[in-house]
DNA sequence: GTAATATAGTTTCATATGTAACTAATATTA
DNA sequence: TAATATTAGTTACATATGAAACTATATTAC
């Protein structure tokens, strides 16, 4: 009489992309309440001005690229922190079609008291590990970036 | 003359909770494809079919708990799962108010279609990383989790 | 130079999601 | 055992999100 056949088990809880997903959510939104409760910003605002900082007259696409938001998303989370008063477009001199798009003051003045905050949030959440272990986990979901998305150059 | 004070630098790319996200996004999509395209799952429906799977006549409260989702979530996967006939409600005997779901035929038919290519997806993605590397891994994402969310017990 | 194509970004529409309110049943307490 | 509080799950509503269509400009091909 045959056996049974024992169909490979799956546990959620040992599944890597479900650890993942929960492991993420859980760290974002430690973050988020940061910029979320205390400055009213979305996590793709907070996204948009912390390239923007970073790279200032930088286009929504360029913007897109750098936070893998798709397009729609930087467009939305720009209008939101334009209409707050956080960020300028300004025209660009060689293409009409883009605007370069810099941190008003306020922006600056918001953005600058938010990176403190989260990095001390980061720092604390990382405080768990060694530094050894952090560079290793840091190295470890490198490798696993490009196994998972090998076109795209994800950082 | 004064200097400019240098505000700590946040480079997106190295901040752990961004680079958790995209990585579980990226993660996630690659799984995803194998459920949705192929099954018309969603996630959701895929984690409640999996919990279930492992834990026959599970409530919908216990679904939640298993895999982080909230109740309402829960309810629209099992409302949609039932809708495809992949599960099935039963009254529960002690509690009127619970019931207790099991996968139909059909349900545990597709999910052992799932499953063996699921955990195929998972093993070439972490290919990439040598076993030690591997346990290592899970082992940090485990430290880093509690800390996030030292209150609620992930895993 | 003009037609066809591609790009930057926005808007529209349909769907997904989260919060709060709700229903029904059970547990508590007095 | 009647009143109150709690729990399981669903529904309703408001907002978020993604895909596709759209506008405007720039580039390419001829």
């Amino acid at each position: 009489m045959p056996e049974k056949t024992h169909p490979a088990p799956l546990r959620l809880a040992t599944f890597l992309p479900f650890r993942l997903s929960v492991l993420s959510n859980a760290v974002s939104q430690r973050i988020a309440e940061l910029y979320d409760r205390e400055f009213g910003l979305s996590i793709w605002q907070w996204r948009v001005m912390a390239v923007t900082a970073d790279r200032p007259g930088i286009s929504a696409t360029e913007i897109g690229q750098r936070t893998q938001m798709d397009k729609v998303a930087v467009s939305r989370a720009v209008a939101g922190l334009i209409e707050m008063g956080y960020l300028e477009r300004r025209a660009s001199s060689d293409d009409a079609r883009r605007s370069n798009l810099v941190l008003t003051t306020a922006g600056t003045g918001i953005y600058e008291l938010i990176v403190p905050l989260a990095l001390a949030e980061e720092a604390q959440l990382v405080s768990a590990l060694s530094d050894k272990e952090q560079s290793e986990l840091a190295r470890l979901m490198g490798k696993l970036a490009i196994a998972a998305s090998p076109e795209r150059d994800l950082w």
